[in-house]
DNA sequence: ATGGTCAATGACTACGTAAGCATTCGGTCC
DNA sequence: GGACCGAATGCTTACGTAGTCATTGACCAT
């Protein structure tokens, strides 16, 4: 109806603006263009004026990939995070938080089963990314150390099995745990089940023994019941194999807030309440275990000191491969929540 | 003590083996060797082999700044997604999930504040990205035209102010909540409370909109009150409000599953039972809705569907500018859960 | 005046790949 | 047997930027 020619209207010449263009519209070389975006300093401010009110104009955006390219940095740091959990979840956002304050993107990397973890990785090598954060209790020693040898930073978040193979950041599970079962040892405990998520998973592991030697030099022993996941589903019915015991222990502590979940309704359906018939710790301290319902006692993590510690290592500017990798073990506090209050003696 | 030169043991000449090198080392031409991991289909078995030989003895991986760059595709998928919420974790991993099964990847822009946007905005625009989610209510009109203008596949993910304005998939929130209100009549509700988290999202507006317009239509008054954020605490606090009414309404209908948990904790903690003093439903259908402890009755949004779709429009071969953008609605499904099972009535 | 110094800028090239075009060669068809 | 064809491969260039080096010119001290 309107118009019969659409050759020139709408469309502003989508022929992607590059320094070129800006350089020849401001009457300055390439070379000066690139300097006003990246070492302004270095250009007198009457070209710079020059330069930015032509780069306005023309709508110029300078191309990451191309300056990736040249510079052999991204400003990219990758993470390869389980895609399944609270916890990496939290993780992950508190990561891209930090680095979006350092002008760094996160590449995402997850993967759904462990299995695909080295298809990830074989992907992961191809981006030249400024570092790469592995976050996952499940990737491999061999894995670990390909990453290792991939001459690019990298850091294992929360992987005790990666010390001194891989730079490290972790909490410290052991004596986090420790801490837990102390706790409970003051509130009278006389006999404690873990439950954990995945045996076979190095957190889990860490964690209980952190648990069992502090119980054991008390002289309380503390089996072990794997829940077979990190999962509110799986820990709801691990309580359903903790009621079938008689008797029940006075303490379940559980490897993870997430599965702790699971196991508190799990017990309160069954008709155990807790704490009065008995008690019960999660692990990570998850914003949730602080939420009403659950009141959780638990330690908490400081993921954003983690985190910190992460990006630090990152970062830096490369360690000359000292002998043996960094490896950053940070305290955790215990969050003392109604699980563990006991209300008679 | 052992080693006076150090020159040629531990380093193995870490230089980035190019598709040059292996292309000397494999006796053929560079292009063969692109070839070999483009199209592998154009070069013979014969070739095929000797290349893949002479690339994994050098340890050569395909550079994808460089394929980038050269081929204006980054085969990335950006994401500007608030950084607190549970709702947007789990459409994160979501879009993760499912962008890694079509060998994509996932970068993040995380923004803590509404008024960082602007600024994740233009950092986004450097990337040359194959396509991007914005996927947040508080993203100004303003903001999405530009980033329509920007030539590059743009999805706005439940946010339904972006009707019209840029391709957009959401669940349909009016319907669904208006789903949730007929629930509620049937249940005899005949007072209705709504808490919204911030009422200039307009995933907030369109959401109450469906519900005091179903109510309406059953002479049903249904004020709004605004908790602030959309936020467990914000609903916590919101609750506390609520009690302070009289009388108290027959239910509560909240805008999104993570402030109605705090609602539902909140009132609990003051002494209001739910489902016997009043009713309550959410919205999103988190998993955490299904956990024992809260049975909420919420709309559950299909979230692999929904993000589904938004991946589709985002690698569809780009339709040439249609006049109105494509704008997905997909409808949510009830889930009943205990906060609304009137037990006398 | 003259040499020297320094700030500002320009010319040029490399980063590693992919795509277009040119070339080779074994085989086929009439 | 010669023209033709298609598969396989090589040559060349362009993608957009940043760093190296060279050039210019202004300014100052001798």
């Amino acid at each position: 109806m309107s118009s019969k020619l659409q050759s020139d209207s709408p469309r502003p010449a989508r022929k992607s603006v590059t320094s070129v263009d800006v350089a020849a519209a401001a009457g300055v070389s390439q070379a000066t263009v690139g300097r006003v975006f990246s070492s302004p300093e270095k250009v007198s401010p009457a070209t710079r004026d020059k330069v930015h009110e032509a780069a306005a104009q023309l709508g110029y955006v300078p191309n990451v990939i191309a300056r990736s390219l040249k510079s052999q940095r991204t400003n990219i740091i990758g993470a390869v995070v389980p895609a399944f959990g609270e916890y990496w979840q939290s993780v992950l956002t508190e990561f891209s938080r930090q680095l979006a304050t350092k002008d760094r993107q996160l590449l995402l990397f997850s993967f759904a089963e462990p299995g695909d973890v080295d298809g990830v990785l074989a992907s992961v090598a191809q981006y030249r990314l400024d570092g790469l954060v592995l976050a996952s209790a499940t990737i491999g020693g061999a894995q670990l150390i390909q990453m290792r040898d991939s001459d690019r930073p990298v850091v294992a978040f929360n992987h005790p099995a990666a010390n001194g193979l891989v730079p490290s950041v972790s909490v410290d599970n052991e004596a986090g745990m420790a801490q837990l079962a102390e706790h409970l040892i003051h509130a009278g405990t006389r006999d404690v089940l873990y439950v954990g998520g995945v045996s076979s998973a190095s957190t889990d592991q860490t964690r209980y023994r952190g648990a069992s030697r502090k119980l054991g030099d008390h002289g309380i022993s503390c089996s072990y019941l794997e829940a077979g996941a990190f999962t509110y589903e799986a820990g709801y019915k691990a309580a359903q194999q903790i009621v079938e015991r008689q008797p029940l222990p006075d303490a379940v502590m559980v490897s993870s807030d997430e599965v702790a979940f699971g196991v508190n309704d799990g017990l309160r359906a069954a008709g155990v309440d807790v704490p009065a018939d008995l008690l019960l710790t999660g692990f990570d301290g998850l914003s949730q275990s602080a939420w009403a319902g659950f009141d959780l006692t638990t330690l908490v993590q400081a993921t954003d000191v983690l985190v910190a510690r992460a990006i630090e290592i990152l970062l830096a500017p490369q360690v000359p491969a000292a002998d043996e990798p960094v490896s950053v073990v940070v305290p955790g506090t215990i969050r003392y929540g109604k699980t563990t209050l006991r209300r008679h003696g």
